[in-house]
DNA sequence: CTATGAAAGTGACCATGGTCAATTTATGGA
DNA sequence: TCCATAAATTGACCATGGTCACTTTCATAG
């Protein structure tokens, strides 16, 4: 049997009232009970369309993701690593507007672990493969395949993220952290 | 007042009942429930040890990583990526061992949010020191700061461990991956 | 030796995510 | 229209991490 529109109609309300609940009070807030009872159906429905509560934050999260690719897909390759930078940050904002967001985040960055992959993990596909063609396309270095360039820019992504939240390491801006890391990723001088 | 004797033989009952459970059963099927139940203490006593269940995998894991430190600590700077590489293997393993583990490590890795720095966060400046030190003697590129040069490092072990556990990136091991990563970050030649 | 205040320890209790046998609802065929 | 089957939903119940007012133990001043 196909899908019934009731499951749909459910998914949906499901997905509205978490919506709304982050919007007042944040994601780390959330509660699936609180969840449940402005959708109007009980704890199990809940379960029965996603298999957990990190399920449910993986397809929020990924979708907000998801929205700034599809605006960082309508761009020119960037020609310089400012340019790059510049279409980076918006997303950057998001990640790190909470810890627990970005713990969700890395968590699925590296996709399901074990079942089908799932949205965040998604956008970090979509991204590499905007950034490879980006990459390939613009004044970097040639020496190694862009898709490899593109790998590198996302782990020097979770680096910046991740020492964002570090006490020790403050001072400098993600930006700034990502702007040195990707000079010397994508701009090598080792002669000179 | 100073600390008892006391409290260090209920922590170092605490943490032994731990690692014995954890020998048997491996780190995510650990609970707080059995640990007490072994050290033969109240729950609240476990939480006046530790802010949480994560803390103490913090210092389990944190202890297990700083071991491997010490045996690379003894090494003399490697000269080439494969050697890096042979350095690093044994904790990569470790690891490895459980995504539990891997991504509890992840959620520690960026130093602690609030108050002091934990066990893993520290494993990880240790490594970044030990391998600037070893990068600013080896063969590698001289044009970038060598704690740079450590931090990129830090970051691609993140990425390829992450992407280990990623069903859609088999095929490569992260012996591998962390070669490819560790030779266009450490040998870059741009110009041929 | 005893009183006293601080440190350590206790366990009933709570918060919250997750399960599952039972029930209700939809769908398609006879 | 009615039945059989699958899909969807329910909510009591469980698992487990974490809290806190209270009790016990310890160290030291007097």
């Amino acid at each position: 049997m196909a899908v019934q529109t009731r499951t749909l109609k459910t998914r949906a309300k499901l997905i509205e009232a978490a919506q709304n609940r982050i919007n007042e009070a944040g994601y780390e807030a959330l509660r699936v009970e609180d969840v449940v009872k402005d959708a109007g159906v009980a704890k199990g429905t809940f379960f029965a369309h996603f298999k957990d509560k990190d399920a449910l934050m993986d397809h929020l999260i990924g979708g907000e993701i998801h929205a700034f690719l599809d605006e960082v897909e309508l761009m020119e390759p960037p020609k310089s690593v400012d340019e790059i930078l510049d279409a980076l940050m918006p997303s950057f904002e998001f990640m790190t507007q909470e810890r627990f967001v970005f713990d969700v985040i890395l968590r699925h960055s590296g996709a399901a672990q074990n079942s089908e992959i799932g949205a965040i993990a998604q956008t970090f596909i979509r991204n590499g493969t905007v950034m490879a063609h980006w990459l390939a396309h613009g004044p970097f270095r040639k020496d190694i395949d862009p898709a490899l360039m593109a790998d590198g820019v996302g782990a020097f992504q979770i680096q910046a993220l991740a020492l964002h939240f570090c006490t020790a390491h403050n001072g400098f801006s993600i930006r700034d952290r990502m702007e040195t890391y990707l000079n010397a990723w994508l701009l090598p001088k080792p002669s000179g």
